[in-house]
DNA sequence: ATCCAGTACGTTTTT
DNA sequence: CGTACTGGAT
């Protein structure tokens, strides 16, 4: 399928081939949107092997999992049975802090703790040190260790920079946090690169030795790393300078999160014999859409200008659409694209619908429900976020790493099991002094005098639990799992209960399970602890899956490195593309901007940008501003379409809601058509399941047998129904429940 | 210890 | 509009 080496490279132009074989040396490959990036990383890869390097000395540095899976594969095709270290800096940095563990002062058992559980640790350490902190948020707090983090400051020197009455609370939290993060053995996101960094930087015999070990280094999105990512990359390029990084400075958009644009841009300085090459035809976009970007991106000041050119048809305009609100947004983007599928023009997977923030997604949801349009969206994580799905995890990580806290306080009482917030309390008050886990302190509950009856039963039954599970760990991940659910009582607590979405969870846990099983299948020598830390590690575009015939939903952010045939950019207003929180700083608003040049340039054919005249925001409804971007759109290269119902409606009624106070718009917001509680009239909403179900309704499930539906409530997705069985009466949701309508 | 009602509070973007 | 957390009652 793929093609070889030969041809591939017979067919690229001269500054990929240039790339291409290149071998010794820094090489800064600048690469525009579309230009062909990943052929050229992937034959140059290639050639270097050609050229007799050995895979095993080939690093190469990608942005997301995915991208790393996908380079292996054609990497594979093309030089089959290579073996090569392909990989997300993160990845990269746990294998080698595993690898290395001993000699870091590290056990190599260690918990990877994301976004939450970090907030639940800062949170702990606030209470422990009884800090006055009412002044900032945790989550601010965290932010600002997780920044000094991507600096490469560690706790004391960053006390010594700390200036200012916040700097000094965050340098106070941060040492604690250090402490607590050593003491149960976790390490979070940041650290998985500032360990390897400063192991780079202060372990010379270890810094040569792996230096020698990646002689060729690749690094792909090279824009967007940071600085420890760039110190891992410095570490391991001075004995063999062989570092190749591929970027766009134009496509930069995570300066938010540490990322340092000066990376590639002083790439040149830090490597002053550095190749350059420039990669400017773009092989994806039409002429329309590359030039409409390309008018956009020049707006940014700060920036190394360059012409980015296509041989490719000129296309049809840029469409501009307008929408009355952001519901009637969503049904009418789904619409035509339900439309241009239906006429024969396209398949459903040729559409891709960029937003700038999840939330908007939810709207979107209700138009693809209500619609029957098969989509995806690319959210892969947050099945893994959901409550049920969580707490399973925590038991499995506390299984594999005894000292993590923040996992045993999440499950020690889920299910209930009398243990409550004054135990609690009891056992950390005893635990901390004696520098002890929490599940250690609850083995020896006994010599706790102030944990009695049911807690103390509780705690000890707990830890019984656990040691128990603990011999089951050698099992399939999915078995393990499975008896993790089951023994711990997990299972019961929802299968016996009246809750109406428990019954969905069990079926979420279920899916965990399936989940488990099909990592195991994949590659049977995987553990529980791997999978671990591939759910962890695992980044939103990791789920998307482009064989599903079905139109993918995602953030900008996620969109990054993708094409699609046909891209709809929806919600451009003032205060959400570019958002509010980044309008104030000259950098933030050129980074929205190039934002919106990633998902534009993501178009091949089409490219759509909608935008609605209210919002509906925290429950209210407000007059939108169109996005200050449209309007630096080359305004021959757009068509706009208004699609808002008042345009349809011939009337003058847009104008005059224009004019109306806000006191009218809340009469607006009474009619019904944003946020009414009331549940629309049943004509516009058939429910998401294609059986028509009604009250009376006799119906078939597999494990209660028949019965008849008794109420039914909610909308699409989450339409639930109450169905009385012989048994008894359960909730269920009908898109989930296995169930046929009995005839009769 | 647990449950529930009431309220404060908040929204980028993610490895 | 949600949710996440608090403080009360049971």
């Amino acid at each position: 399928m793929t093609p070889s080496f030969e041809e591939t490279f017979s067919r690229l132009t001269e500054p990929q081939r240039e790339a291409v074989l290149h071998v010794d040396g820094p090489l800064l490959v600048l690469a525009g949107p579309g230009s062909g990036k990943t052929r050229v990383i992937t034959c140059r890869v290639a050639n270097l092997i050609r050229q007799g390097v050995r895979p095993s000395q080939i690093l190469a540095i990608t942005f997301t999992n995915k991208a790393a899976g996908e380079m292996r594969q054609r990497v594979d095709a093309m030089l089959p049975g290579q073996r090569l270290w392909i990989s997300t800096f993160h990845a990269l940095g746990v294998r080698l802090l595993r690898q290395y563990a001993d000699r870091l002062g590290l056990d190599k058992n260690f918990t990877i703790y994301d976004q939450a559980d970090r907030l639940r640790v800062v949170k702990l350490c606030l209470d422990s040190a009884a800090m006055d902190v009412s002044r900032f948020t945790p989550d601010a707090i965290q932010g600002a260790i997780s920044k000094a983090k991507n600096q490469l400051q560690t706790p004391d020197v960053y006390a010594r920079s700390a200036t200012d009455y916040f700097k000094q609370i965050v340098a106070q939290v941060y040492e604690v946090y250090e402490k607590k993060m050593r003491d149960q053995n976790a390490l979070d996101f940041d650290d998985l690169l500032l360990w390897p960094a400063l192991a780079l930087k202060n372990d010379a015999e270890l810094r040569a030795e792996l230096d020698a070990r990646f002689r060729y280094v690749l690094i792909d999105e090279y824009q967007d790393t940071n600085k420890a990512q760039y110190a891992i990359a410095r570490g391991l390029s001075v004995d063999y300078p062989n570092l190749c990084v591929v970027g766009d400075p134009d496509q930069s958009v995570y300066r938010w999160r540490g990322s340092d644009i000066r990376n590639i841009l002083d790439f040149e300085r830090d490597f002053p014999q550095a190749r350059v090459i420039r990669l400017e035809q773009n092989f994806r976009s039409t002429k329309a859409i590359l030039r409409v970007a390309d008018h956009l991106i020049a707006h940014n000041e700060d920036r190394k200008p360059k012409t980015l050119f296509t041989a490719n048809d000129e296309g049809s305009k840029v469409g501009v659409l307008l929408c009355e609100n952001g519901l009637e947004e969503a049904d009418a983007v789904v619409a035509r694209i339900k439309s241009a599928v239906e006429a024969g023009q396209r398949h459903y997977r040729d559409f891709a619908i960029l937003m700038r923030l999840n939330a908007l997604s939810r709207s979107l949801e209700t138009a693809f429900v209500r619609q029957r349009v098969p989509f995806q969206m690319v959210r892969g994580v947050a099945f893994f976020e959901r409550k049920e799905n969580r707490d399973i995890l925590a038991y499995l990580r506390l299984l594999l790493n005894p000292r993590d806290d923040i996992s045993f306080l999440r499950v020690v009482n889920e299910p209930a099991r009398g243990i409550g917030k004054t135990s609690l309390q009891h056992l950390q008050a005893y635990a901390e002094p004696r520098e002890m886990s929490l599940l250690t302190a609850a083995e020896q509950v006994d010599k706790i005098p102030a944990i009695k009856g049911k807690a103390s039963l509780g705690l000890k039954n707990f830890a019984r639990l656990l040691t128990e599970l603990r011999e089951v760990l050698d099992a399939t991940p999915d078995e393990v799992m499975r008896q993790v659910i089951d023994r711990s009582g997990y299972r019961r607590m929802l299968k016996e209960s009246a809750e109406p979405d428990d019954q969905e969870r069990l079926a979420n846990v279920e899916e965990l399970v399936t989940a488990a099983h099909q990592f195991h299948e994949e590659d049977n020598s995987r553990t529980i602890s791997d999978f671990l830390e591939n759910i962890t590690l695992a980044s939103d575009v990791d789920g998307f899956d482009e064989k599903q015939d079905c139109v993918a939903v995602m953030t900008l952010h996620a969109a990054k490195g993708l094409e699609f045939p046909v891209v709809y950019m929806i919600a451009n207003e003032q205060g959400i593309l570019p958002h509010e929180r980044s309008m104030k700083e000259k950098a933030e608003l050129e980074e929205e901007r190039r934002l919106a040049f990633v998902g534009m340039t993501r178009a091949e054919e089409e490219l759509y940008l909608s935008y609605a005249r209210m919002r509906e925001f925290r429950g209210q409804t407000l007059y939108a501003v169109p996005s200050m971007f449209l309007e630096e759109l080359p305004h021959d290269g757009v068509e706009t379409i208004d699609l808002s119902s008042s345009a349809n409606r011939g009337s003058g009624a847009a104008a005059s809601w224009r004019s109306q106070s806000a006191g009218a718009s809340q009469g607006w917001y009474e009619t019904g058509f944003t946020s009414s509680k009331k549940p629309a009239p049943r004509t516009v909403d058939p429910n998401a399941s294609d059986l028509d179900y009604e009250v009376g309704t006799m119906v078939h499930h597999d494990v209660y047998g028949v019965g008849r539906i008794t109420d039914i409530s909610g909308h699409g997705v989450m339409r639930k129904l109450k169905i009385r069985f012989s048994t008894g009466e359960r909730n269920f949701l009908a898109s989930k429940a296995k169930l046929s309508i009995v005839q009769g």
